[in-house]
DNA sequence: TCTGGGGTCCTAGGACCC
DNA sequence: TCTGGGGTCCTAGGACCC
């Protein structure tokens, strides 16, 4: 059934009712960088693994190429699974094999540089969801009328200024832009117009609904709702009963109703760093050791960024994968990397004698920037010694509470 | 398929305050 | 002895995304 109201696409009354909105995501992104350093991958299976060093079968699949994909190597699977489905090339006497090489972020992140230099150079707004995922709304830039045109202009500037290909999807709304530049990959392109995107979600998979992943897709079609057509037919009221809130919002999303504008990331809400050991440890020592290293680079990190933290955090994972996580919160912010190790290890000792397969060490409440809003100008030469605010790591809270904190608190997950 | 790493948002319950 | 209601902050867990 219908609710009747309004056409599909937009939500009157939010002033998004006529966006363009641009999804632009760089195919096998990781993979593709490795064919710019190597030609010779070109055509061939790329594996691209987290977490894993060369010669090894421990870590997870980062990137697939569609050839290795093709052989059911797929995102997130484990390497030791992958290899029992494709080979390492230097491993195999004959038939399929795939071309294995560890992450290398800095080199991807300059890759992702040039691509994002031609998206901030096509749109105003620019929303950078990953290092090779964006949203751009293009709205004052291009026109329904050549809006295709405009979009194959976004994917020729990408290939001609990073030498990769990007598919991507042209709607009124984020969630079906996004789902849009996933109908055709590789090097897809599909527009959909404003009073189409029901249609266009109704035969597609549930899960193909940003928002809604195994557990909720699961659940959903126990519930008898198979496809997207069937969950803008639900009853919301029953979505809501199941799911909560995030029931309604993919409800909506469904209908083609999806109010978020194209914005700007802004500044992390949280920094971790995690790490697994290759074999589950209960050695409390070597635990110990890796959050002392997990503290320090968390905290190298958030100075970096001119960060500072007011929530501790660590998360251990115990085998098969129970994720527990404990946290801290000091009286006010501080940028204090001896801090985060204490607290960390403090807060780790609870776990003392259990087996171990991973550990994190997270910051969270961030602030950022220079200590306060008051000194103006610019700050060449400041040390970042701002003897005043920045509490020390007392721990009765004293009378120096920093004032406006955000109520909002960020979680280990 | 025995599972990597970096994030975001939502929910529930308890402490505490008025 | 049983009893209100609202609000904030904090922790923990879970689902989801790339």
């Amino acid at each position: 059934m219908d609710g009747g109201d309004g056409r599909p696409g937009t939500l009157p009354g939010t002033g998004t009712e006529d966006r363009i909105v641009v999804h632009v995501d760089v195919d096998c992104f990781y993979a593709a960088c490795e064919r710019l350093r190597d030609p010779a991958l070109d055509g061939e299976p790329v594996v691209v693994g987290m977490g894993f060093e060369p010669g090894e079968t421990h870590g997870a699949v980062a990137t697939a190429s569609y050839e290795a994909r093709e052989h059911g190597v797929e995102s997130a699977m484990g390497i030791a699974a992958a290899l029992d489905r494709l080979p390492r090339v230097a491993d195999a006497e004959e038939g399929p094999a795939a071309h294995y090489r560890p992450v290398d972020m800095p080199f991807y992140e300059s890759v992702a540089e040039d691509v994002k230099a031609v998206l901030a150079d096509l749109a105003e707004t620019v929303r950078e969801v990953s290092i090779d995922e964006a949203y751009l709304d293009v709205t004052d830039r291009t026109d329904w009328s050549v809006v295709e045109g405009f979009a194959r202009h976004v994917k020729q500037r990408v290939a001609e200024a990073a030498g990769v290909t990007a598919s991507v999807g042209v709607a009124p709304t984020m969630s079906a832009a996004k789902v849009a530049s996933d109908r055709e990959k590789p090097d897809g392109l599909v527009v959909v117009r404003p009073g189409e995107v029901r249609e266009f979600f109704a035969d597609l998979d549930v899960a193909a609904i940003h928002g809604v992943g195994p557990v909720t897709a699961r659940e959903l079609r126990e519930m008898d709702i198979e496809t997207a057509g069937d969950l803008a037919a639900a009853d919301p009221a029953d979505l809501r009963t199941a799911f909560g809130e995030t029931g309604r919002e993919v409800w909506r999303r469904a209908r083609g109703v999806d109010p978020r504008p194209v914005e700007p990331r802004g500044e992390p809400k949280s920094l971790s760093r995690e790490s697994a050991f290759g074999e589950a440890t209960d050695d409390y020592d070597v635990a110990r050791e890796r959050v002392r290293n997990l503290a320090a680079d968390v905290a190298r990190r958030a100075t970096e960024r001119d960060a500072r933290y007011r929530t501790i955090g660590v998360k251990v994972v115990h085998p098969p994968f129970e994720v527990r996580t404990r946290a801290h919160s000091l009286p006010g912010p501080v940028d204090d990397p001896d801090l985060v190790e204490e607290v960390a290890l403090d807060l780790l000792a609870e776990f003392e004698g259990s087996t171990v397969r991973k550990l994190g060490v997270r910051v969270a409440n961030l602030e950022f920037g220079a200590d306060e809003q008051t000194s103006l100008g610019g700050f060449a030469g400041d040390d970042g010694e701002e003897a005043d605010a920045t509490a020390e790591s007392d721990a009765d809270g004293g009378s120096d509470r920093p004032v406006g904190g955000q109520t909002d608190l960020g979680d280990f997950g």
